[in-house]
DNA sequence: ATTAGCACTCACTTGGATAGAGTGCTAACA
DNA sequence: TGTTAGCACTCTATCCAAGTGAGTGCTAAT
């Protein structure tokens, strides 16, 4: 059997009326709705074929036509048209993700809210795998007699620090020099390097204050670079789940929710996927849980190494066509806006 | 009429019973479930008086009876016993809530997450408003030729970063120099205050190039002072709405889960509550998406003065006595666990 | 190859009929 | 006079049967 042009165009009528619909289509109103020319006998025949192909299933005997992750697989390979953004949907992604250049984890908050908004789907964003991030600078500043604040600022711009309340004396002088050796020691190196090292080694030959004073710090420092390390998980627009009949059932919509209590285990999922647009449509998805979920995630680069992810999730009958163009323009705003200094591509 | 002993039991039983059940309960049930050597008649007689009284309803002609919020009010102030936490509770809280002293939002978004397991409601914190918070240290550190981060660190312990790129040219000494003075200008002020004044004139006299700095400095330090008053909100449990009978109706659902998206909305109505265990019980509460809802918010204190709020939101029906305890503990700990030095009460 | 016609299927809706939990009233009882 | 047993009544929830309608699949005609 051979998908023909007249099968193409009739898979094409059914996937896009159902990604609006949401209901089965049958063959009458098909033929009525979209003119092409034949009758409804001749649609349930191609139909029929087309189920045969594994293109079409049947919610029970005599209802209406949807199609399967097969067929929107096929949508979304060769049968959707690209969906140009218009100006205004442009200006809007553009001002709200370049407008508070400080603080990234802010915009990547920001970019899953408005990109929840603009396709009325639950979005999430993860921010780039820090562990790649080199240290750039360290430096302890006293702040009052037992207090001093461990200052990390790393080459992707990401600043942490951690107050910490010392037991051992100190003085501005010792806890400066102990800042320099730091930064002289690990500046350059990636944060998981340093995890795997024996830092406390480094300075046992030192003499004994300082000894003494970094015995203390160093193992809060290792707390704060794990700190740094994470990666950061936004979701939003989970309320849009209700909006969504797919999930009127409440038991599903539970299930969808409840996935994304268990943050570790999602962001995990995202970060294995690849790199690009990927695009998983209903049993394509491993999770059972997302078994009759798409999941689309496309990845934004900082300085072309950091990689952070950005999608949305919702049920396989979704706009594909516009809501990747968001996608797409919104990653391609967000590596450009926190393009830095220097940095090849390497991948 | 009056509210005799009598009264006073069978309010009690039906409240509780229906805590429990969620069940309108009928004056046989009670008769046979309670033992409480009275007929059903005879309770039916006591009932239809409570009914009178405002402290029962009806969902419909023959239904059980179902406690009004003046039911409940009545059980919170006068009937119900207080709940003794076990020991097992008492240390699940300490330990949740003391191990990570070093960060304090991050304690706070702990709270909530300990917060709604334990009650199996959805749970809400606000950190203090900072405004009342005083600087105690502010400092730029020149991190590479054209980055500052500015670190500004607050008596409550709290600390902010900032990474500046500066047109303006700099070097190190003028940096220091310019963050001394900030930090003699405005240290033990208070946030709020700051906000108020006319600091760009403050740097207005001193020698052109630190003029020229602080002027790219300033509004920086301002926005970020900015940040730093923000109450941050955290909420957990949300998808234990599902377990609750009350809102299996997926509408009832949305509209709560949608009061949590309007974040600035509810925070602002946390902030207004007074201080001190407050329960709000269904009508009570001025919010329409509430009417049916009972709220428990607490406040804790660090060093008596910065003021968050801690709590629950839950159908009427909820258990009082478990939950105020739970959260009285919890505040209780968090108000112990970050007093700082110093500080009198001041209201 | 296409189409009209027709029997058939299945979910959904509608309208009783019935069961069950509970009320409210009345009259008898202690 | 307060308490209780008895009974008619009310209202929901559940079950079932019949009817409706959108749609299919097959067959025969074009």
């Amino acid at each position: 059997m051979d998908l023909n042009e007249r099968k193409l165009k009739i898979l094409h009528a059914i996937v896009s009326d159902f990604i609006h619909s949401a209901e089965p289509i049958g063959s009458r109103t098909l033929s009525r709705k979209y003119s092409m020319g034949i009758s409804p006998a001749t649609i349930r025949n191609e139909m029929s074929d087309l189920e045969e192909m594994g293109f079409l299933t049947h919610p029970y005997t005599s209802a209406g036509r949807v199609p399967s992750s097969k067929a929107y697989r096929l949508y979304v390979n060769d049968l959707m048209k690209r969906y140009e953004l218009s100006d205004g949907e442009k200006k809007t992604i553009e001002d709200k993700l370049t407008n508070g250049l400080a603080e990234f984890d802010r915009t990547i908050e920001h970019a899953a809210k408005l990109l929840s908004e603009m396709t009325n789907l639950i979005s999430f964003a993860i921010t780039p795998k820090q562990e790649e991030d080199k240290l750039k600078y360290i430096n302890l500043i006293p702040v009052d007699e037992n207090t001093v604040v461990l200052m990390i600022v790393a080459e992707s711009g990401k600043v942490s620090n951690t107050a910490l309340k010392l037991k051992v004396p100190y003085n501005e002088e010792r806890l400066s020099f102990l800042a320099k050796v730091m930064t002289y020691n690990y500046r350059g190196k990636t944060i998981s390097n340093i995890m795997t090292m024996d830092i406390i080694k480094d300075f046992e030959s030192d003499m004994e204050a300082l000894s003494q004073l970094a015995g203390s710090i160093m193992p809060k420092f290792m707390n704060t670079l794990e700190g740094m390390m994470d990666v950061e998980l936004y979701l939003d627009g989970l309320t849009n789940i209700f909006a969504i009949p797919e999930y009127n059932d409440i038991e599903r919509a539970k299930l969808i929710l409840e996935m994304f209590n268990r943050k570790q285990a999602f962001t995990d999922l995202l970060i294995n996927r690849d790199s690009g647009m990927i695009i998983t449509i209903g049993d394509e998805n491993s999770d059972k849980v997302l078994q009759d979920c798409s999941l689309i995630t496309a990845t934004y680069r900082i300085n072309g190494k950091l990689i952070g992810k950005l999608g949305v999730i919702g049920p396989t009958r979704m706009k594909y066509d516009e809501i990747t163009s968001v996608i797409e323009y919104m990653t391609d705003n967000l590596s450009t806006a926190y393009e830095l200094t220097g940095g090849e591509e390497d991948e």
